[in-house]
DNA sequence: TCGTTTTCCTAACCCAGGTCAACGTTTTCG
DNA sequence: CGAAAACGTTGACCTGGGTTAGGAAAACGA
């Protein structure tokens, strides 16, 4: 079944049909309604989530409005890799957009997969270089450029997101209100 | 001459004396003098450093106004994770705020390191771990928070900071220009 | 030591984005 | 299907921070 996963995988390292089975046995299936939560601040984060189909966020709760931190879509991964290492309870909450369908790696189950199958270390790392590269990238993203430059960005760089997210969440990952995205928008359709 | 370095790491991983020898050998002694830069745009960085003395800052150029990333005082560890994994050129300089005294640790040294010392593959995935939690530490300041509390918020974490960096360095660290950052202290001043 | 930077502050004015409120459209779901 | 909720847009107005232009004091370096 977790067929997907597995050739994701082997982009990166090279397994082998024993080590294929082992990694199948822990994933562990789970389906999201629309806008159902997988996880909500104060959770500690056990897992790491691999995304089949379907559109996940996460976000912060800040003195009653939503910050969005991240999408995302079909074979894409999510943890919160700080979390996860630390024990401590997460800041962020995620949420299915729509439907979705997960498989889900527990710690523990990863930890005993790491003895048995070593080769898998080298999964982990990857995960947490991600990870790192992941939140390098929305921090230069907000330092390094304005609303609009931000929404150009995305616009070029994932349009998917435009297509399949509701704006006042885009507007959230962006950084400013709805009233102002739609303001940009009408700017760039304006002056080309 | 490590021992410093030594010691700290020693707060995370036990080491035996054939150990510190072999890490005090691929320690390599550094000095910048004050607005020194240790690395500029377009590097690679090969190397991790450790601030034994003085201070360190790096920054983004960006349309000719610099954003400082952060400060790092003695006894912390720098290096651009990203840059260094992948051996992309950074987008980062880094730059000495005082006089300053490095270790550095090149990427070769510490890959014949990891093969001959097995045990500082541990080592690290600390800095890893360290270097994941300071971006998204980073990430969340910057999201969640206005330019008023990302100055308090630094003032009651890291008053070192506000002792030690000039206030436009500080300023640039938390997103707004000098000027700004002058009327933030004069509000806070009358106001309590 | 003395001139040159560097650093910090102030004030007047400007603008991107926030706030509040209203309104039309689309989606959702009983 | 029809009511209710969610979503996107617009307008009027406000505000935090940017911009520009000073000027004084502290730190630096020849």
């Amino acid at each position: 079944m977790p067929d997907v996963v597995l050739d994701q995988i082997a982009q990166f390292m090279t397994i082998n049909a024993t080590e294929r089975a082992a990694f199948s046995a822990i994933c562990r299936p789970r389906t999201l309604r629309k806008k159902e939560l997988l996880l909500r601040e104060g959770d500690v984060c056990r897992f790491a989530a691999f995304v089949r189909t379907g559109c996940l966020r996460y976000f912060y709760s800040v003195e009653g409005a939503e910050h969005t931190g991240q999408f995302f879509f079909e074979n894409s991964w999510y943890t919160d890799y700080a979390s996860f290492l630390t024990g401590e309870p997460t800041r962020q909450s995620i949420q299915a957009l729509e439907p979705t369908e997960l498989f889900l790696l527990h710690r523990d189950d990863l930890e005993a997969l790491y003895r048995t199958h070593p080769t898998f270390e080298r999964f982990g790392r990857v995960m947490a270089e991600r990870a790192f590269l992941g939140v390098r990238h929305r921090t230069e993203f907000l330092t390094n450029l304005s609303a609009e430059e931000r929404y150009r960005q995305l616009l070029r760089e994932r349009p998917k997101v435009l297509e399949r997210v509701p704006q006042h969440y885009i507007a959230s990952y962006l950084g400013v209100k709805p009233e102002s995205l739609s303001r940009i928008r009408k700017r760039l359709l304006g002056g080309g």
